[in-house]
DNA sequence: AATTTCTATTTGTATGAGTATATCGGAGAG
DNA sequence: CTCTCCGATATACTCATACAAATAGAAATT
């Protein structure tokens, strides 16, 4: 003892991370300023100790914010040599936690395109793997999903979380842990486009027969029309976003 | 406490985990012992203290385990609820670290499968776009592996290597981020194959004329011919693993 | 110029004290 | 009897400090 306890209201207000814990808080703070590039693969991170005085926590804490950010890869730490920024490719950008980083901000254009182009590739098939292998309580989901969806409507919040229901459930009944662990990726990516459009107010057409043609495909063991509905589906959304992406201005 | 036999070298014998730092070898270890089914989704862990006292660790270099493990999906821990693990739908598993844990042991079998289904999704559709938007570097690096490989043959990990760096430089040359970060999953069953064949000794036939094929599509930038290529190249090496997985006996 | 040795810097590990938080059980109200 | 509230308590979380290990870079050596 003999040093003085620091002004604990001081880190609330700078940080202000909602209820995380300090650790959770600093590891968002720092995977969004590296989302961001204000700290570029290559740089150098000064050192736990400054780092963490000037954070106002401990090292501990510190350390532990650090190690989140290095089992996502984006950052590197030896002794000696320091805590640095890895290159883009070694950064696990379908990761859950580091897409809501992302997406809280935001998220860079090239990289919506990119997500969507892999919705493209991925949804058509798992349509269909979900149209082979689904179960019933499966389908039931999906269903519940598309009635929520069709009852608040896209341009609630409840109506955008069913919609992303419907997706995650399509996958979950691909029955392969592999694809369904893109959930969160894809859900990004209709989140994203769905919230983007009601920002914009342009709805330029109803989803859901889309979505309903894919679930009646899905529900008659159709594979091939799941697939291709669910291409269908996709091809729209893909237009509507290719609007809001060669729109000049900023967002 | 009664029951402990320990010795210093305890640790160093029991995790024998290289030259890794205290925290990434505890965490190896549990993330292991998950993946292996020694703890199963709703688990609840000991206590830190009690936790790292039995591995002969301190608190601080259990807490960085667990919180490595908690970025990858793993594991959750709250205050009075303590640390238990997660459903498996909620893991990374495509998170390159996890996937050198399971493919250091004898992965599920399931999980294979599951990911060659991925492969089969992917790389066709990756292979595409890499026709149309490759960089004659990028071109240059996947014709380096196709020379490794035919010099060391599949047979030899340089070899095998190889083999990996061209399915890494298609994804690569998609100029897909997303796409991108699928490299480690796809390598992962690449590897897998490969050494399995090699294992069983049964090396039905040689894949270099299908990935020929494939680069020449790539190199001419014939998109069509990519996919279908990839496609008949992963024909094949699904083939050889159906064999292994529908054969009888442990392994 | 290449190699080895040294050393200073930086992360890594350990420990103990104290804080915050959520679960569980029990008391009280309906 | 069921439900809600509330407080005791177990548990993870945070902090401060000390010391250990490793390693990049300089210095000495060949």
């Amino acid at each position: 003892m003999g040093s003085e306890r620091k002004d604990v209201t001081e880190r609330k207000f700078a940080t202000d991370e909602g209820s995380l814990r300090i650790h959770q808080a600093i590891a968002r703070q720092l995977g969004t300023a590296i989302l961001m590039g204000v700290h570029k693969p290559g740089d150098l991170f000064e050192g736990e100790i400054e780092a963490s005085e000037r954070l106002h926590v401990s090292r501990t804490a510190y350390r532990e914010a650090v190690r989140i950010l290095i089992a996502k890869g984006m950052l590197e730490s030896r002794p000696k040599a320091g805590t640095r920024v890895l290159p883009r490719s070694r950064w696990n950008v379908l990761d859950p936690e580091m897409l809501a980083w992302m997406f809280a901000g935001e998220p860079d254009r090239d990289f919506i395109r990119d997500l969507f182009e892999l919705r493209g590739v991925i949804e058509p098939a798992a349509a269909e793997f979900a149209a082979r292998r689904r179960t019933d309580e499966q389908l039931a989901i999906m269903a519940r999903a598309l009635d929520e969806m069709e009852k608040h409507g896209l341009s609630t919040p409840e109506g955008r979380a069913a919609d992303q229901r419907f997706h995650h459930a399509v996958l979950a009944a691909t029955h392969n842990d592999a694809l369904a662990a893109l959930a969160s990726s894809v859900g990004a990516a209709v989140s994203w486009t769905t919230t983007f459009k009601h920002r914009k107010k342009l709805l330029p057409r109803d989803p859901l027969p889309d979505h309903k043609a894919v679930y009646r495909a899905i529900a008659t063991r159709d594979t091939a029309a799941a697939r291709n509905g669910m291409v269908e589906l996709l091809r729209l959304a893909m237009a509507d976003m290719d609007v809001v992406m060669t729109e000049p201005g900023k967002l």
